[in-house]
DNA sequence: GTCTATATACAGATAGAC
DNA sequence: GTCTATCTGTATATAGAC
């Protein structure tokens, strides 16, 4: 390895570290509340090294994503190995955990998205654009049903965000809790979390989709 | 009259001209988006009145708030005379329509309240606290329902709130659109709207919560 | 109460030495 | 590439005349 690249490496170390130091502030204080400083200060490095990296604190949150893209489209390729029937109670647990999954891995990067779609607010349509993006698999699979003759609570376009919409607000406010380990008497001083497991939070949501509140048919 | 009683008058005038003006602008750019001084030229005030009404930006959005809720308890009233099952696909319906229909009369409040939860970020518990304020009625007559012995999909608490967490999204995603009128030709400069009307995503969302997408039992 | 003018505060972004 | 120091823009909030 040269000279070169041994500068490139510590570069790539800085940028590595203010990403990691980005997604800890995000989660901790929320994106909109996070400052430029603070990612550098948490990173350990001097303001003005921030934007050698990015152009900005959106810049540096498109790049995160594009982190999270490539990390999640291997899960989703494995599930989506699996045939489309979302009516199917396994199929469609299935595809809630691993969206579920994929928020939760994700979380300081799914929740900063949010806070930076309401930045634009509600008239310019960019929530609305990110989750008709985000719910693009739902919906193609609910086409699929509609054109196999079933009969769809409404439009696919509609139901496929309602759902989407409903993951995603309830990844932002149910604040991830240290999960049901056998020394939970050690709190931490902040917040107690959700009082909700991710496999309460996955089952019921699909039974919920799948069913409704009437519950299976007897 | 006297002539306090004028002065008293209009600068209750004033007040009333700065929340209209910081409905439209809400609405319009965002809460997080419009600036105090925003609201006052709009309004046609200058800036220094502003605080001789409202303390700060976040207290104008509680008083409008409280303006909506003296007008909303009026209507939710209405439809809590009736008896509370919401497996019954008429109830559910009017439930979902009566809160559509008040998110919808007070958008600009209800989009800012949803942009002002954010502002505290995901760790502040903020927006589940909101969820669970405005879904309270949901939760009790699933909490009716359980006693009843009936088999919810889940956690009355966590069902609730990602009910109402569907509408919420829904009612901030779906920028209104001139409502299917005759003379739909003339096209305002701006975004098109969501090509759905209230009554379908009442239709659909209340069809969706109460058999899923499996549908009615045949 | 309302106005104009201004003070305060701070985040984003840059300049230039090393 | 990284640092320190600084500049700029802008939103909030206040001061004081009317």
């Amino acid at each position: 390895m040269r000279a070169t690249g041994v500068r490139k490496a510590m570069a790539a170390e800085t940028e590595a570290a203010l990403k990691e130091a980005a997604r800890r502030q995000f989660a901790e204080h929320g994106y909109l509340n996070t400052k430029i400083t603070d990612i550098t200060t948490a990173a350990g490095r001097a303001t003005g090294s921030f934007y050698e990296h990015f152009a900005s604190k959106e810049d540096l949150l498109q790049a995160l994503l594009a982190d999270m893209h490539t990390q999640a489209d291997g899960q989703i390729d494995l599930a989506e190995h699996a045939p489309h029937d979302l009516t199917d109670p396994d199929q469609i647990r299935e595809h809630i955990a691993v969206a579920w999954d994929v928020m939760r891995d994700n979380r300081p990067v799914v929740t900063a998205l949010f806070e930076s779609a309401l930045t634009e607010g509600p008239a310019s349509g960019a929530l609305w654009d990110r989750l008709a993006a985000d719910t693009r698999i739902f919906r193609e699979h609910l086409d699929y049903l509609r054109e196999q003759g079933h009969d769809l609570p409404g439009d696919p376009a509609l139901i496929s965000a309602a759902m989407g919409g409903m993951l995603s607000i309830l990844a932002y406010a149910l604040v991830p809790t240290a999960q049901a380990g056998p020394c939970d008497q050690v709190t931490t001083g902040q917040r107690p979390g959700s009082p909700f497991t991710d496999r309460e939070v996955i089952d019921s949501v699909a039974k919920l989709l799948l069913y409704g509140l009437a519950g299976p048919p007897r």
